[in-house]
DNA sequence: TTGACAAATGAATATCTGTTCAACTATAAT
DNA sequence: ATTATAGTTGAACAGATATTCATTTGTCAA
């Protein structure tokens, strides 16, 4: 009946607020993916990157000089961030120009700004 | 002159383009905070576990109903989030019930699930 | 064609982080 | 007092992840 099997070491004190509790809740899907999205702006470099992208398009070099890192490094996270499907790239010649490819990440930023602008 | 000693491994090739960029980045600490701020949610289990705390107050016991976990892994993650501020505890008897104490969380997630939603 | 440079990539390393386990505290009930 | 339960905590372990290093690809210039 119950959907614990033996992964929860302790038993109900409050069911009728479990129960509500669980019929509200998203699915694990849903959890997953929105743990993920934050996860990927979770990130110093990539929070960086992408504030880096939201003034300009860029290429790896000039991201480098940006941050301050190896080509390499920031080469690994944008390979990260276009698998996400957050930045997108075009190519011209040697160089490799990236952008943001989602404007959801800057409002994000926008509040997770004002929120440390208001706490400490 | 340059602010690159010896980390990156290229020259600029665009230095305008860095030099405008460098002059609106925030400083190092902002984004630590706000790596810090995403990453606090960017977990599975504490993404539910403010879900749910954002439903009704809980003690620890119901969380780790809700969640199907043990109450030990449910203690650490809500030593976290205290530590960070974004849930508060109120003691009765031998229950420890906890609440939000953070209302910007819950408007990350909602543009978060909008962001979810309107992608895949 | 050769050399130089931008970028990507895979492997290895080091670090970080979530869960488990065991021990402990505190409160309530018998 | 003793026992049971709610919750916390520290150490250990396992899995994830960011950076480094070495190598490789592709493009431009000489």
């Amino acid at each position: 009946m119950s959907r614990n099997e033996f992964s929860c070491d302790c038993n109900v004190i409050h069911q009728n607020v479990v129960d509500n509790v669980l019929k509200k809740m998203p699915n694990e899907d849903t959890f997953n993916k929105l743990a993920d999205l934050f996860k990927l702006i979770g990130d110093t470099t990539r929070c960086r990157i992408l504030f880096a992208l939201d003034q300009s398009e860029m290429c790896v070099c000039d991201l480098a000089n940006v941050l301050n890192m190896t080509k390499s490094s920031i080469s690994h996270q944008l390979a990260v961030l276009r698998r996400s499907g957050v930045v997108r790239c075009r190519k011209s010649g040697k160089e490799v120009y990236y952008t943001l490819d989602d404007e959801h990440i800057v409002k994000l930023f926008e509040i997770g700004l004002e929120h440390i602008n208001h706490k400490g």
